[in-house]
DNA sequence: TGTACATCAGTGAACGCGCGTTCACTGATGTAC
DNA sequence: TGTACATCAGTGAACGCGCGTTCACTGATGTAC
């Protein structure tokens, strides 16, 4: 920390992201005033239409940061056997773990989310490492597009019952685990079955 | 309408509880303020608090109310064919026909449930109905209550992914259906699949 | 049937609060010559 | 290297707002005798 503190505060944008940030997962909540984040980071509440627009704006630049790290954990996970599952899992493991952001990401506070053309982008690309991986188990009787929200559709709601605590944390990753291994998203092929 | 307003309002409780719920599903929102329901009544914000202990109290009974009819639509789904895909589907036409009750409903509003005893009874039957009629699908590998949780999953992040705009409405209730239906839920039996 | 009185569902004013945004400003930084 | 000046990232005061809740109160209703 600095003793003088200087008038440039060197990156203000993304210091009042990370700040942000820090709120939504402190609160668990998906709302953050931009009062409250400028006070976070020592600075005026006006210093931050400097750099945002509006308080969803930087709610927006907050959200899309979280889908761009969504989607790396996500895709890290696809380099080894099962990808589809260990990418669900990793989705479901993000959402505990932040779980303000991630109703910020995906709940109604951005209602106007083409109107962010990162936010969209980012979002995209998570909803496209699914799509891509579904190609790796048996679909029947679903197309790959339909299959690809199928699975999207049982992590997503997975992690909304963990962090909304209708199932308790403790029990919520090894269950996660057991339906995503051992169905092996969204479903065996007919021979993994019989297993 | 009166002309003359009478003194006593007949049944408050219940006309607030309708209000919050009424506004709830104007703005899609999570949030209700009690001053606005009780404006919408007609009624002193302060004559709230002869009936409810907070605005807490009254948003858990809102919900509570929320989770028994969305029980009852399911239950009535359970009497044919298919029963837990259809209560899915009456799940997901829930979400999507009372958008800002279900977010209350499953939010983090209502961070306290188990101070609640109406709410945690009315929640526990709905997941009550999905648990009963899982027995009527081939659940392998997974066990009846693990299974129970994987539809539940299935069919609550579809609600979420639809209401919060993740697909576009007019494919929402089309794609639940083909993936309900056709996957009987939450998997079909090796031989169904062979179809 | 009439009266006295307790109960209780309402009221309006007031509390302290935090919010998003606008405004006119200050003063450091970076640049042109 | 030095100076003049435009740029721009900050500031603090102020705006109007709605919120949840408490308080002392009013006046209609219901009940005991």
């Amino acid at each position: 920390m600095h003793s003088t503190r200087p008038y440039r505060h060197g990156n203000l944008p993304v210091a009042l992201i990370a700040a942000a940030r820090q709120i939504l997962d402190e609160n668990g909540f998906e709302v953050v005033g931009l009062r409250e984040t400028a006070r976070r980071v020592g600075v005026s509440a006006t210093a931050a239409y400097r750099h945002f627009t509006s308080k969803e704006d930087l709610l927006a630049s907050v959200a899309a940061e979280g889908f761009r790290e969504l989607g790396a954990a996500m895709e890290r996970e696809t380099r080894g056997a099962n990808p589809l599952s260990r990418a669900g899992q990793a989705y479901i493991e993000f959402a505990q773990q932040n779980r303000g952001l991630f109703r910020l990401m995906f709940g109604p506070v951005l209602a106007e989310r083409a109107k962010y053309q990162g936010l969209k982008a980012a979002t995209d690309a998570v909803a496209d490492v699914l799509l891509r991986n579904v190609a790796d188990v048996d679909q029947r009787p679903l197309d790959r597009n339909t299959a690809a929200m199928a699975a999207w559709g049982l992590v997503h709601g997975l992690s909304h019952l963990f962090i909304d605590g209708f199932v308790p944390a403790a029990r919520a990753l090894v269950l996660a685990e057991e339906i995503l291994v051992k169905t092996r998203l969204p479903r065996p092929t007919p021979t993994e079955a019989a297993r």
